[in-house]
DNA sequence: ACCTGATATCTTGACGTCAAGATATCAGGG
DNA sequence: CCCTGATATCTTGACGTCAAGATATCAGGT
């Protein structure tokens, strides 16, 4: 009866039940969006993984990287930081206070603003980042091993169909509901 | 210079910063699994927004709509849930305990295991979570306007090429490590 | 009858996040 | 100069989650 068979996942079998239980709804939304919710979920516990190796936590890594894309002198605002990482403001003074413990940045007066503070990388934290994110992306690059290059390309695609709106929104957008920002 | 021009996104921006910084590292995988993340955190803002205008919390979702799609006499025992909605057992105990405290479920004993117990929708619990999956929906449809029924159904399949390893491996797990299930 | 290991749920304590508000500073107008 | 509203960061208290362990029950073997 049944030969190879293109594999299910659990979102088929969610699907399913629901088309059993209210078949008056259209539930294809799901197909698309429950999954998009599912695999951001293993991704999390993937970079969990990573980061394990390297005695960080994925909230240090988010705050580390954003320092660290900014270029040198790898500085940023507190303000810029919770932008980019799509936390609140208590979160994120939370945060540095906790990785300037650690050595991993320090926190200085802004010369241009006296409300102003500027985060900085230290050397350890530049070391710590690199380190953590070549391993992340080489971790990565295996879940992304059942896609061809072509295949790669078309997802990324459709997924920027999908995000336009919200990051074009979130263009103008103020401080405290704060706008995005990931890995 | 620039016509129309294909839209960017938030993360073709942090590529190319990834790129400056970093052009010996192979940063491509960001393209799909940092969208991945950034637009579940997307949808999740959707959900909450979809949700309060039913009184509702995303949490109570979670557990109401695992009940719903269990069919009648929707009941589920508590690892069940826990299993279907990836959260642990104190969240759950926590969890069921709240919705039971609102008169959206019952607790009841397992008539076949006395160490067990069955949580039940009550018919409260089944109006809400009808209502609110419908309204869910509706604005889930939206989002996904910008594709089109061929494209969607792309994306869904690319999707699930990436999560079938992971539903595959949890097909067999124990019950204190979570294995998975989500709207 | 009594072990033993597995199973099912609940309890506890610590932790990270959020929302709201407090404090200080800025920039511009009168 | 001193308002006023906007901006930048920090503080506080409440809340939900998790990890680890406690308790009770089950099924199978002896």
């Amino acid at each position: 009866m049944s030969f190879p068979r293109p594999a299910e996942d659990e979102v088929d079998r969610l699907v399913a039940a629901w088309r059993q239980e209210r078949p008056d709804l259209d539930v294809s939304p799901l197909e698309v969006l429950s999954r998009v919710s599912r695999l951001s979920r293993h991704l999390e516990r993937e970079r969990r993984a990573a980061f394990s190796a390297h005695d960080m936590e994925s909230w240090e890594f988010d705050v580390l990287t954003a320092l660290r894309r900014a270029g040198k002198p790898y500085e940023l605002s507190p303000g810029a930081l919770l932008r980019a990482t799509l936390v609140t403001s208590g979160t994120m003074t939370n945060r540095i206070d906790r990785l300037a413990a650690a050595g991993l940045v320090t926190r200085n007066p802004d010369p241009e603003d006296r409300r102003g503070v500027l985060v900085r990388l230290t050397a350890a934290g530049l070391a710590r980042v690199d380190a953590a994110f070549t391993d992340l992306l080489r971790r990565e690059r295996e879940l992304l091993a059942g896609l061809g290059q072509h295949e790669r390309q078309a997802l990324a695609g459709l997924l920027r169909t999908l995000l336009v709106p919200f990051d074009a929104s979130a263009e103008n957008a103020g401080a405290h509901h704060p706008p995005m920002g990931r890995a």
